[in-house]
RNA sequence: GGGCGUAUAGCUCAAUUGGCAGAGCGCGGUCCUUACAAGACCGAUGUUAUAGGUUCAAGUCCUAUUACGCCCACCA
């Protein structure tokens, strides 16, 4: 029977390998949920759907991390593990993109007209759709692309159909006239949630606002232009300057339109002049202000935000032109008083950045009010978890002051809303038109939905519904919603709220909440400033492993990360380190074939029974990080046992067994080398999935399935042993402190040296393990004394508790130097020793503290005297009255 | 204006229910020891932002302050 089924290149070459193996992986099934058992407890994640042109960015590779490592991790411990992946047609960015491209051809959307936009869109999504779907595989994604669904799909276009169908015969979709922000360049209303303000230098206007019959009150604005479509001055009540002009009218400049001065409380006094021109058709405020004294609107805009007829002989201008050209105006009839520079927030479009333009537009828009009650009562009764915690306060401010959603949009690329207008004004809500009747027609709505109301419906409308389908039945509702806090309000609030609606059902139990990936100064990741990290190129320098390592273990739930390349590059380390591991352990299989498993704890040695202890502590520890979403220290945790522990101690103790000992020691401590690597790769598999199988690959296998199949590892309570783990501690101390030593005295390396070990209470340790210390730090030969009687003069010594090893190194040590560094050694033993009998030596740290700590700190202050007692009677043999 | 986050070694980050403040990178030194120089070994580096408080015990809990960042909000 063979043991080395392939010997190992000398390095682990991703570039060859990640390729093959992501192909295998997908080619045999294992993304699939029907690799689980029938019965399998299902776990289930819906992708946060990329933008179907977007290209990888360090989003999307933070994403695929933390949800793969969830996927690979619910997979191995047997769960139906089902991540379905999917891309959204993401309305705005994508027109954009096309409508880009048509002018680069030298004409636009409006000339070629709605179908040949369509189709030119269909045609660029064809060709940049599989891009980024390249790209998350490249990443190692293990989601189930036979189930890849995008937003424009029949069945989900149906879903979206069917839902805004339904909420409108529900009485919760209406249709009107509002002020709502709208976007003049991309011709489109927007979401409140779509506008971002700015706190930028501006200009405040003041000026007089003329009265009919003579006098003025002073006014300000930022923006003059819109005085053209003021329809009342408005002054505190109560404030004794204005109060009797209430019920007066003034004036509108140039254009001379009679206009009410009206009392309104929403008037600051303080602010700017205390009065306030109101333009109900351009100011949310002053809408407000118009609806309560019933104020005409008035629009003075056209979609392009150039003025319309309602400006008067400022039609036809831009909004900006017209703002100076009015306010020259106005200064030439002596109305206007002085500029002043100010900062104020400016409202920008979040895609295009124009100043956004509120006007009145008709709209469709959601009755929100009765889903969001819905949606705060889930995650108030804990049925919605949100992981971290203190998103869910934001989360229930948003909801609890949320207002209507305007869901339409003036775009041609999405959903188109299903409503039909017959030619009398008839509204018909539907799929299809009504059917013809003569001399009747139905015109199709124009307007497209916003691409948040699809995704809204993306856990359960991609697992069929409004079907009832096998795949909804046994996968909905889905588990875990992991994504970026950034778009908890965009999509994650509505997800909530639509699942609710409509599936009765919280659409998943936990909201997992990344945060943004910066540059390792912090900043914001960005073409201007120049500081924008491909996570393609160092998946290509490092491979995809290193990449998703450096995210995970760099990152905590709902913090921002900041990605410092050169931490990718240590974990480039890391792979190789885990990969020269396993090329040591293979290379010392042996010709036996070997039983499975770690022998029973008995048959182990020290080094064996400290190993197998601390990789139980490990998995322990790991499981219930993993449990509380700790990922990134459970990844620390794996590769500082791995590196630190197994590697540099474990592996290089075992070389003795290996090479030495008999046919039981050797098979034995194979066993062990092996069961720690097959553990540890299990562990790191949902970490970094790529090298983790390859070496999978290389251990003796009796399953013949890969990696990604295989079983989460489970503690072994009959490996936990204190008393190994405690011996062997006391042993790498004695042996740090011996290497300390040689370094101290500039020993070199290769030379041998002698020494001569007063065991104290272990003297069977040292009897066993002297190898120990021939090997780690090239001791030729150990004597065991029975006391510090005997001991040398000449001689370095090292104390650990109560056994000290002394080294006679008399080329090197001269008696003062020894009495010195004796003496420091001794006088920090002092000061620790001091500040534990400090703490014992109160009572109420006695009575009080958990027993355990004060058990504990006994033993420390027990172990610290032992070593001060050796260190002491070495000085007094060795430094006499010196000290 | 309201809310939230962050502040720990030169840099990037950890630190479980409060229980000896740790890694990596970088830095200094030694070594090509038969898995690994993409490595091994040794070392230096801290008033845990500031000021109080609670506690036997505080990086961790409470209060205030400072700096930076984010979210929400109708001051023209």
């Amino acid at each position: 029977m063979e043991q080395q089924a392939k010997q190992m290149p000398k390095t682990f070459d991703f570039k060859e390998a990640e390729g093959r193996l992501y192909a295998m992986w997908e080619r045999e099934g294992w993304f699939k949920p029907e690799i689980a058992p029938k019965d399998a407890e299902p776990f289930v994640i819906s992708m946060p759907p990329p933008n179907v042109t977007g290209a990888l960015h360090l989003g999307h590779a933070l994403f695929v991390s933390l949800e793969d490592l969830m996927t690979r991790y619910e997979r191995m411990r047997g769960k139906a593990a089902l991540w379905v992946p999917g891309t959204d047609h993401a309305g705005i960015a994508t027109q954009l993109q096309v409508e880009k491209m048509l002018h680069d051809e030298g004409t636009s959307r409006e000339q070629v007209g709605r179908e040949e936009f369509l189709a030119r869109t269909w045609l660029w999504k064809e060709k940049y759709g599989g891009r980024i779907e390249d790209q998350l595989r490249r990443m190692g994604a293990s989601c189930d692309w036979d189930r890849e669904r995008f937003t424009l799909d029949d069945g989900l276009s149906n879903a979206v159909q069917e839902v805004f169908i339904t909420l409108y015969n529900q009485g919760l979709i209406y249709r009107g006239p509002r002020l709502v922000n709208w976007s003049p360049g991309l011709r489109t209303a927007v979401s409140d949630l779509e506008v971002e303000r700015e706190e930028e230098p501006g200009k405040l206007y003041y000026f007089n606002y003329p009265l009919e019959g003579g006098g003025s009150i002073p006014v300000s604005t930022t923006r003059p232009e819109t005085i053209l479509g003021d329809t009342a001055v408005a002054v505190h009540p109560d404030d004794p300057r204005y109060q009797d002009l209430i019920g007066k009218f003034a004036l509108v400049p140039v254009l001379n339109r009679r206009i009410p001065v009206i009392g309104d409380e929403y008037v600051d006094r303080e602010f700017g002049t205390g009065a306030l021109k109101v333009t109900p058709g351009h100011d949310f405020n002053d809408y407000e202000i118009g609806q309560r004294h019933n104020l005409p609107l008035i629009n003075i805009m056209n979609k392009d935000a150039t003025l319309n007829q309602n400006a008067g002989i400022y039609a036809g201008m831009d909004r900006f032109e017209a703002r100076e050209k009015l306010w020259n105006d106005m200064a030439a009839l002596g109305l206007t008083v002085k500029i002043e520079d100010i900062n104020h927030a400016v409202p920008r479009s979040q895609r295009g950045g124009e100043i956004v333009e509120p006007m009145i537009s008709t709209q469709w828009f959601l009755k929100i009010q009765p889903l969001a009650d819905k949606a705060l009562a889930a995650v108030r009764a804990g049925s919605i978890r949100i992981v971290p915690e203190r998103f869910e306060k934001v989360y229930y401010h948003w909801l609890e002051n949320i207002e209507d959603w305007c869901i339409s949009r003036q775009l041609w690329w999405g959903h188109r809303i299903p409503v039909w207008y017959g030619s009398d004004g008839e509204v018909y809500v539907g799929k299809l038109p009504p059917k013809d009747r003569p001399g009747y027609t139905w015109t199709p709505e124009e307007d497209v939905l916003d691409t948040w109301f699809s995704s809204g419906l993306w856990p359960f409308s991609t697992l069929g519904w409004p079907e009832q389908t096998p795949d909804l039945r046994r996968f909905y509702p889905t588990d875990v919603m992991e994504t970026g806090y950034d778009i908890l309000f965009f999509w994650v609030a509505r997800m909530i709220m639509m699942g609710l609606w409509f599936t009765d059902q919280p659409p998943f139990h936990t909201v997992y909440l990344h945060g943004l990936v910066r540059d390792k100064f912090g900043r914001k990741i960005s073409k201007t400033l120049g500081n924008v990290i491909d996570p393609l190129d160092l998946v290509d320098q490092y491979g995809a492993d290193p990449l998703r390592m450096t995210l995970l273990t760099g990152s905590t739930p709902g913090n921002d990360v900041n990605l410092d390349t050169s931490r990718v590059e240590r974990n480039w380390r890391f792979v190789n380190k885990i990969w020269q591991m396993t090329n040591f352990v293979t290379q010392n299989l042996g010709d036996e074939p070997l039983e499975s498993g770690f022998p029973a704890p008995a048959d182990l040695d020290l080094p064996a029974r400290w190993i197998t202890s601390r990789l139980n502590k490990l998995v322990a520890s790991v499981e219930r990080l993993f449990e509380s979403y700790q990922y990134g220290e459970a990844g620390r945790q794996i590769d500082d046992f791995l590196w630190t522990e197994f590697a540099d101690w474990y592996i290089e103790i075992s070389k003795y067994p290996l090479y030495q000992g008999d046919a039981q020691a050797k098979a034995n401590t194979r066993r062990v080398l092996i069961g720690v690597l097959d553990t540890c790769l299990r562990l790191l598999h949902p970490f970094m999935p790529f090298v983790t199988e390859e070496l999978w690959s290389f251990l003796p296998n009796r399953t013949g399935k890969p990696l990604i199949a295989a079983s989460w590892p489970d503690g072994d309570s009959r490996y936990e042993d204190d008393a190994a783990e405690a011996d062997m501690q006391m042993l790498i101390d004695l042996v740090r402190g011996i290497r300390n030593v040689r370094d101290e005295y500039q020993v070199e390396p290769s030379r041998k040296i002698t020494a001569l070990i007063v065991p104290g209470s272990s003297p069977k340790l040292f009897a066993a393990y002297e190898y120990l210390f021939a090997r780690l730090c090239n001791v030729g030969t150990i004597n065991l004394l029975a006391d510090e009687s005997s001991a040398p003069q000449q001689a370095a010594s090292v104390s650990v508790g109560d056994v000290t090893a002394y080294l006679p190194l008399a080329d090197f040590v001269d008696v003062s130097a020894e009495c010195d560094r004796l003496s420091k050694e001794r006088a920090k033993l002092t000061e620790q020793i001091s500040r534990v009998e400090k703490q014992l030596g109160n009572e109420q740290f006695v009575a009080r503290a958990r027993p355990d700590v004060v058990e504990k700190e006994r033993t420390r202050l027990a172990g610290l005297k032992a070593s001060a007692e050796q260190i002491d009677s070495r000085i007094a043999g060795l430094c006499g009255d010196k000290t």
